[in-house]
DNA sequence: CTTGATAGTTAGCACCGGCTAACTTTCTTA
DNA sequence: TAAGAAAGTTAGCCGGTGCTAACTATCAAG
């Protein structure tokens, strides 16, 4: 475990209580996996509603319901009963950083030979624990080739 | 979330009871990182005992035992009160595959150019999603480079 | 306008993986 | 060998992320 397994974007959040380290480590990739997927809703369809997260993420309304409370009590949604699901500043702006995580790993997996649908599998999993250098990494590769 | 989330050693062994996804995926993550740990400490000393448990993972004697019970349940280790802490074949066959998965995305990782300190951060959170098709073909670049 | 389907909420449960506190066992060493 | 330190156990707590069941609200058709 040890700070390994905290999503990197989150690390520097979380420093400073060094304990209930897992815990919070999966929360977090939670957190940026919903917002990542509420972000893509509102892209492509305008608003995002609980059945939205229900159908992606295959879990009950009952638990989209909990998960999103979370994400409102730690200021990454604003939700109203029954109303749409909308990102506040924070929750875009972790949703742009993983998103844009999950690219770079996703093309990565690809340019070494990796199958779309794999590469789109496991890049969802890789993505919550690539640090800023791995990210860079790979994106130099991306744009440069192997050199 | 989907099947992405689930280690990829433990994949097959859960497809027949999709839900529970989540928790049944982070509970693996621990399983495999505890028996990697195992292994790791009888290779080095001979034995392995609680107290190291909570020397390499930062967490209590109580987790640890918990943990351990757990595995212990699950059919990965043998261990008796005050005694040290045994691999069953399972055990030993899911250290092995883990341990083979890390070496082998810490070495592309540092193939790439990153750090051997980040690579090893990264590379323990990243193990666990990475399928054996992603595993081939980092272990074709390590191999081969990137021709 | 009513009715039924769909969506959302609430309450209550379970398991995991953390914790503290209090205890027992084992080891070391003076 | 007795005492103290170290290791291990047990009980009880919490929060996260799942679930089911029962309820309420909203929306579409007829």
């Amino acid at each position: 475990m040890s700070l390994t397994a905290l999503p990197v974007l989150l690390r520097v959040d979380l420093s400073d209580r060094v304990h209930k380290r897992t815990r919070d480590a999966h929360a977090s990739e939670v957190a940026e996996d919903y917002v990542e997927a509420i972000a893509d809703t509102v892209a492509t369809a305008g608003v995002c509603r609980s059945i939205d997260l229900v159908k992606q993420f295959d879990v009950t309304h009952a638990t989209v319901n909990n998960t999103v409370a979370r994400l409102q009590r730690d200021g990454l949604v604003i939700t109203k009963p029954y109303q749409p699901i909308e990102l506040t500043h924070a929750g875009r702006r972790l949703a742009n950083a993983s998103r844009k995580r999950h690219d770079v790993v996703r093309a990565f997996l690809e340019a070494i030979g990796v199958s779309p649908r794999t590469a789109a599998i496991d890049s969802e999993g890789i993505e919550h624990h690539v640090s800023k250098e791995t990210l860079r990494a790979m994106q130099r590769i991306l744009d440069d080739g192997w050199s």
